[in-house]
DNA sequence: TTGTATGCGTTATCAA
DNA sequence: TTGATAACGCATACAA
């Protein structure tokens, strides 16, 4: 690999006038500059990004940890996020952790190192040590997702209300018999909709049992696999109340595969409104999220925390919106 | 932020000696090792990642150009490709082009700067002239995508053979109207499709008709959208064969919502199988790609790339595989 | 307009 | 076991 001294030796310059030359708004004279682009191109010669982000000290690299990229939850958030970044001369790299906690780890410690200028992450499942101490001192947004009592710049909804909301639309059609399907515990995020869940329970005169809730990974296949074995454990229930749509869509089929009636017998309900949930059958009622806005926002803060500048609000909380589609209401 | 060679200054210390013992192997004295690691605490210290990198000439970090991260045909390749390459010690970064053809150009450009060890690029739409230099200096792979004429290391499936298998199949179960949704015809993969659509339509004693073919972008809205089209146009077509799984699903939804049975008034292929295709009703006849393989070979070249170690076979062919489902065949 | 020289934060070689 | 010092490849302040 050929470096700036090789072609500064080539066009018999300075390596400084190579440097100018490279950057292209030096002041060098016409004839010096040919002498270099021509060693340039005769070495093959391409500057080392490191050395230069060394100098610099940044990297307009930025890195968005999602938990799983093949969840379509994330892929309208990341086109919020590409835009805004595009805007701003930053450059977006995904680390998918398909649920390894070690990646989101070395990646914290990436921007610790400075590898990286900045980093959004929709994951929160890793030592709070480590992440109080990462966003400390470097730009760090945590996204979707959030921690008790550490002040690190976010942007979520209020996942609480909204799972009340949704559950008090299911009730108010009549349903009484609320199973949950919720995931991994150790997100805050599902504690909340659980919360919303036993909140909206409370405030309408039903009781909470714990035989109607069950644990899933967030995804299709286990929302199938939990809600027959709910089916098979002969308790009774005549709704559905999914804490992740991936899961609904997972209950939709164990029903159907079961004959039972949507919504008549069972009612099922999601949460965030992925683009499945509007083409599936029957269509699911969730709760939507702003996700291209979400996108835009994390970006932004965290182009303001790479800047310096100040940050109105370190704690963002997005809109969300009730969905209802036929999956729980039958005349709609 | 704080240097090596403050910590040495408050631990008493040379920067050597720092060094050393974040390193961990060194011969360092328990007494001296216990000053430094008190002052790393004390000053919160992060070793520079740019400086190592720099010193080392390599980062362990490796991108993947990725055309466009919502389609889900690239994610299980995507499984292949990170466990590859956590076997192997390499990080795995994702650049989404959402077909911005810039970004591909930008990061083969940082792959010439040695920002990053090596790149596997699912995409191949950028100048020819530019890959075919970053190829012949760096470690870089094409993956289900390729060029003529130009020797870079890549992998992929037969297009032309198997779009010529799946209409065989179509033709061998009474349809001789074949309608073709394709896309941008700047990719070699899906100008290869149509050459095996052709083919197949040419051996079976067929007429070739411009008015069936249909260029969407490929995703399920243009699949939807070309196919209405298709329609209203009133040409007559028995089949529809897509040159992509998400074009196929929403002809699939177009066809349903015309009132149309599939498959006996317009049977349905498409190509890839991504997860998606065996849940949709009808359940999709498609072509299966050898997806986590293919992520697997992929890495593994671009580590004997990186490497320099002696590469068997510079360009692979995977064996793809005709899944017939319900689209096609009634009779299942 | 051009060149010299220093520093960015490491690692590693060589002496001590 | 430790330290001084020379790279790694580039950018830039300053001098010429």
């Amino acid at each position: 690999m050929a470096t700036i001294k090789d072609v500064a030796e080539l066009a018999g310059v300075s390596i400084a006038t190579v440097s100018r030359v490279v950057k292209g708004n030096g002041n060098v004279s016409p004839k010096t500059a040919a002498k270099v682009t021509s060693a340039i191109k005769q070495l093959n010669y391409h500057p080392n990004a490191l050395a230069r982000q060394l100098k610099h000290q940044c990297t307009n690299n930025i890195i968005i940890i999602i938990p799983d990229i093949s969840n379509t939850f994330f892929h309208e958030i990341l086109h919020g996020i590409e835009e805004t970044a595009e805007r701003n001369d930053m450059h977006i790299l995904i680390a998918d952790m398909h649920n390894k906690t070690s990646i989101e780890e070395y990646y914290l410690r990436a921007l610790m190192q400075k590898e990286v200028d900045g980093i959004i992450s929709f994951s929160a499942n890793v030592a709070q040590q480590l992440l109080k101490q990462a966003a400390n001192d470097f730009p760090l947004v945590i996204a979707c997702q959030y921690l008790d009592n550490i002040d690190i710049p976010s942007i979520t909804i209020d996942n609480v209300a909204a799972a009340k909301e949704i559950c008090n639309h299911l009730i108010a059609s009549g349903k009484k018999n609320i199973a949950h399907l919720t995931a991994l515990p150790n997100f805050l995020l599902y504690q909340d909709r659980l919360d919303g869940y036993t909140a909206s329970l409370r405030e309408n005169g039903l009781d909470f049992r714990a035989g109607l809730i069950r644990y899933c990974s967030p995804n299709i296949k286990s929302g199938y696999e939990q809600t027959l074995s709910l089916l098979d454990s002969g308790i009774y229930f005549d709704s559905i109340f999914a804490a992740g749509d991936t899961m609904a869509i997972g209950a939709i089929r164990a029903l159907k595969e079961r004959g039972i009636s949507i919504p008549d017998e069972c009612a099922v309900a999601g949460f965030d409104d992925i683009e499945m949930s509007s083409l599936i059958d029957p269509p699911l009622t969730t709760i939507r999220q702003p996700k291209y806005q979400i996108g835009c926002d994390a970006m932004n803060m965290l182009i303001s925390l790479i800047r310096g500048s100040h940050i109105a609000k370190r704690n963002i909380v997005a809109e969300h919106q009730l969905v209802i589609r036929q999956s729980s209401c039958s005349v709609n």
